[in-house]
DNA sequence: GCACGCCTTCTTGAATACAAGATCATGCCA
DNA sequence: TGGCATGATCTTGTATTCAAGAAGGCGTGC
């Protein structure tokens, strides 16, 4: 991560670095749910002063994705189903109401960009997971960052943040991908024909489908991503809340 | 503030606490939009050190209530009334879908406290404008509360904070209080009969022209605020955005 | 009189030092 | 041998110190 850059002064530059790092880590699964550890060893690990590191560890607090319990350390968040369905079904609201927008609206959607994604034939579509699941997220973002409403983008995406850690899961096989390109290609072709009833009704089951999927994936990644030998009864139980 | 409980020691208790006051000072228009000042200022202001103080006011900056020029000081975030439409237009898309799922669900809605402060009698009706402002926000958050979601609440709770600074507003004259009244009443007889497309109705009007009734006054309440012999046309510019 | 440049002061970013108390291990006593 | 008290250690919360650089005032040169 040691860029060339190693100071042009941004703002809170150190800080940022570390959010950054931290959260992908957590996306990564190098920092598991249920994982503890401490600001001083974060600070060692990252090489900074427990200033930045604190800022970065509230911050990702805030968002929900790290626990601190008072003068006891951190912890990263157990998984929670329930929270992700809530996201899931808030990720819904918010695109329906995009779309619905986009279909009454008189002018151009705006929508050429994400057209020319996913109208692309078989042979010219990627294959590869986590490239998709970008496209995806561009996708969805996309919808709504073209309904004009800023603060409704704002929103969508720090929920798109929060289910990443469990949506890459749904383009682990080829089926998923595939079904990703023809429902993203079919949505887009309702919505430029102003056909909005159908637009939401195949979003919403395009999403649903996505919450499923990505459901019954998690549970299987959270059991292999430990070493066997190293994993106890109560590791796996930290992992996942509710 | 001093409290008689100097220290159970909750977590982060001091930056907490400065943040809540600083909030409250930018709601009650201490602090004015466009105020500028600086970390050591607001330290011995609120009687803590830059430590609490810089944690309150970035979490301030990530909510857009204040913002952070690198090296060069604070300020209270211009108003922008086209982030509060847009804002005005969230709560909306939230609302109505909360209302929607109540509609929807066959088990008791659980609106039973609301409807007991809004049915009350003209005789029996509040006339504090602060007071029925708060209700109000218990009114629409109890909606979105009472649909199950938590993430949608969470959400819908940080909007209703971001737009209280200017919905205040809209209970100074008894005339709109009333009309509060009677359309809550309405809304909820609505949702107990299950009448969902009628009440969304409802509920998206009465949410509109709240919005407008704001809109109208804010910009009088701004010339309004600072002394007429103080005030110059680049403080007035300062404090709107747009 | 005006414009440019330097220099002081001020402001935030980061690191370090200090304080309060929670946790856990150890040892004592019943 | 088991349970409890006690103390060392660890952890976060807060204050203070150090560093880098932006802003603005002042003086000088034209």
């Amino acid at each position: 991560m040691p860029d060339t850059k190693p100071a042009i002064t941004q703002a809170n530059a150190l800080a940022e670095q570390v959010y950054q790092r931290i959260k992908d880590d957590i996306f990564n699964f190098v920092l598991l749910p249920g994982d503890r550890f401490t600001e001083t060893e974060m600070a060692r690990r990252y090489g900074a002063s427990r200033t930045p590191i604190r800022d970065a560890l509230y911050r990702l607090e805030r968002e929900d994705y790290l626990q601190v319990a008072f003068r006891s350390g951190w912890s990263v968040r157990p998984f929670d189903f329930k929270r992700f369905d809530q996201l899931y079904d808030l990720r819904i609201v918010l695109e329906l109401a995009a779309v619905a927008r986009l279909c009454e609206a008189q002018t151009p959607t705006g929508l050429d960009a994400l057209e020319a994604v996913w109208s692309t034939p078989a042979s010219g579509r990627s294959s590869d997971g986590k490239h998709v699941c970008e496209l995806d997220e561009d996708f969805h973002q996309g919808l709504v960052l073209a309904s004009g409403n800023v603060e409704m983008a704002r929103v969508h995406h720090e929920v798109t943040e929060k289910i990443r850690v469990v949506r890459r899961l749904d383009f682990t096989f080829q089926t998923r991908i595939d079904a990703t390109y023809d429902e993203h290609h079919e949505i887009l072709r309702l919505i430029s024909r102003r056909q909005g009833a159908q637009a939401a009704s195949r979003l919403r089951t395009h999403i649903e489908a996505s919450k499923a999927e990505v459901r019954k994936i998690t549970l299987h990644m959270l059991y292999e991503a430990r070493e066997p030998a190293d994993k106890t009864e109560a590791q796996v139980a930290a992992q996942v809340a509710g």
